[in-house]
DNA sequence: CCGGACATGTAACAAGTTACATGATTAG
DNA sequence: CTAATCATGTAACTTGTTACATGTCCGG
């Protein structure tokens, strides 16, 4: 399960509660990983008493008590387990692409309006990396010593860029082939 | 559920077995959509009693009987509801990356291997592609009045070879990273 | 006779989704 | 007083994975 790890490696970038946790994968893991806060209630509870992580009630003012998080020396040996052995999969779902071969069942030019909203998505979605990568790698990198947990994440951000800047292409490359499917051939 | 639609989709293309369904899902569908054997028998089922899909007994010799599945009036009807809805998401899951930031809790170098093996899977999969590409995409095509099916198919097969392009470059970007990473600051 | 392709399944479990539930504080 | 943010959870359900199970035919 890779949730877990996920997490661990979450927590040992900054350990946090499980709402700050959801927050993050709404948005840095987010980008590569999915969870949802009731996932992630259910994980933290059984990792901690797998002895993974340690908790810490951190009472607060003027907000609800939270439970901070943070990777146990168990939790650390299993992600370094983890890493060390070989992944498989990454196991795809393009709904989307679905829906294009199924067009050809239907309507295809009913597509045109899901493909642009989508383009939408994933524009705003560069441009949010983008913007991010200009704020958290760029400047005094050149002086400083390069840390490899900087370079790590940033390697991990340009795949990102570089998976929208495609996806984007390959939309517009989508829009033009239903298009020209519209112009040779109106459909009935 | 997805794995209905894609099974519809590619029901329609071509009416087959629960087998011979799970050996497309290794192929062509499986590039965007997996599922396994055990899966697909069970939804094929419900999907069946629920009146989606028609079946066919049909005795072969030689081999067992199979039971050849094609889609039927409701099963098209949903298909083209779900075709009008816009759908979300395509929940991500990027097992390397999480890899790739967890490696700065680790050893990064123990990286190298893995993504040089991730690489040599999606140069692979890409050689696959474009030999799938010639094959069924080039030749008649200029003469013959473009098919709506034909130009999805492949409109979808070129978001693959992208995809694998894309991914490969990074891959390159990530190995450079890493070892740069090793000669800058070599290990303990 | 053994392994591989063909063909279909069951059972148990793990993971993910959706809906519901609670309660405090702060900004408008 | 109302909505949003912070904070944590339960319950029911659907999906997806892993392991097991069975049986034929064909080629070597």
């Amino acid at each position: 399960m890779a949730l877990e790890h996920a997490i661990l490696v979450s927590l040992l970038e900054k350990p946090g509660s499980g709402y700050e946790l959801a927050r993050r994968f709404e948005r840095s893991i987010g980008y590569f990983w999915t969870a949802t806060h009731q996932q992630i209630y259910r994980v933290l509870k059984r990792m901690e008493s797998d002895g993974l992580l340690a908790v810490r009630e951190v009472p607060q003012q003027g907000r609800p008590d939270k439970k901070e998080y943070s990777v146990a020396g168990l939790g650390r040996a299993a992600l370094s387990q983890w890493l060390h052995e070989p992944i498989e999969s990454e196991s795809v779902r393009h709904d989307l692409a679905v829906k294009i071969r199924g067009a050809a069942f239907d309507d295809p030019s009913a597509l045109i309006h899901e493909v642009e909203r989508h383009r939408q998505v994933h524009s705003d979605r560069l441009a949010h990396y983008l913007a991010g990568e200009l704020r958290d790698f760029t400047g005094p990198e050149a002086s400083a010593p390069p840390d490899a947990g900087q370079e790590l994440q940033h390697v991990v951000l340009r795949g990102g860029i570089a998976y929208e800047r495609m996806t984007i292409a390959w939309l517009d490359d989508v829009l033009a082939t239903v298009h020209q499917l519209g112009a040779s051939r109106p459909r009935t």
